[in-house]
DNA sequence: ACGATAATGTATGTTTCCATACAGTATGTT
DNA sequence: AACATACTGTATGGAAACATACATTATCGT
């Protein structure tokens, strides 16, 4: 750990005031990137992949339930809705119970397009697990669990700000 | 593989076609985005924090060696000095030896605004690692590294001109 | 039944970053 | 010296996502 009063010494880490921190950020970046890069190849990019993907394993679902599994707001879930529809892999159907809501659903086209989908990950995935035991993996996602409560529990004062102010 | 998960309400659930990998992603943006809570009592968001932090600690540094240190492109890099240049906080200085790049430089204004930067950053850091032991944070960076590598290789064709800096 | 409050999806403007193209400058070859 | 090539920083356009505001529709309390 270096005192970094000597500035010549070591140009080879990180930013010298992050470590692990910018470690696993640039790592997710990276992940973000070979994904969108592999999905590519069905002109798809990570976040269209993962809500086409959703819908299909779900069943037909509302803008809100899918921007909250997809930890992304509202606004860009229909901006995604809006591209896959155009491409005729998800459709818009009514819900009779609720008339602000429209239920997302795949067609047939994005249905074959999800087991693709299902494909390039699992190929991806298994190359990202090469030399990384079971065990490993499982304290991996522990560890980073650990770090997400952590995470909340900082954030709980922004939380209470988060109360829509009404006039 | 993924039968649907009944989680109905909790953030830390994932898209069931996605495990670790999302993890890490989601873990990722929440720690930039409260970092860029934390900086903005400075008014400054991470990269610019980052790259403060990094010409004070690393002095006078080219844009494109600021580029490759913190990841980003040239042309961001570019903005964000603009940016902390309208503040004060780095200034632009001509190299005597080579007339196409600027070294950019922290102010005094921007070496004060460090030691608060620091300040936040050591706090931060020690919240997140509350509970989790120095073994358990090597194992942590340890796993992070050797996705790094799977994903190199992985990238190889792309991204990987990037040779060890050497002056 | 009625009004207040909440929720849904959309529109808008902003931020941040990338990719590309470009002008100016340096470097290497001959 | 002269030319071709590579590098640096900047301009530009575009993509992705956020926060906010809004109209429409549901829901709840009374």
């Amino acid at each position: 750990m270096a005192a970094s009063r000597e500035r010549s010494s070591h140009e080879l880490d990180a930013p010298p005031w992050l470590r692990v921190e910018s470690t696993l950020m640039a790592t997710a970046s990276t992940i973000r990137r070979v994904y969108d890069q592999r999905f590519a190849a069905l002109g798809l990019n990570l976040s269209q992949a993962s809500l086409l993907a959703y819908v299909d394993d779900f069943g037909p679902a509302t803008q809100t339930r899918i921007a909250e599994r997809l930890d992304i707001g509202r606004a860009a879930t229909g901006s995604i809705v809006d591209q896959l529809e155009e491409r005729g892999l998800v459709e818009r159907q009514p819900d009779a119970d609720d008339r602000r809501v429209w239920l997302v659903a795949p067609t047939v086209a994005g249905h074959d397009l999800v087991v693709k989908i299902i494909e390039i990950d699992t190929v991806f995935r298994s190359e990202l697990r090469k030399g990384i035991s079971r065990a490993e993996r499982q304290q991996l996602a522990s560890l980073l669990v650990r770090l997400q409560m952590n995470l909340a529990l900082n954030d709980l004062d922004q939380n209470f700000n988060k109360e829509p102010v009404r006039n």
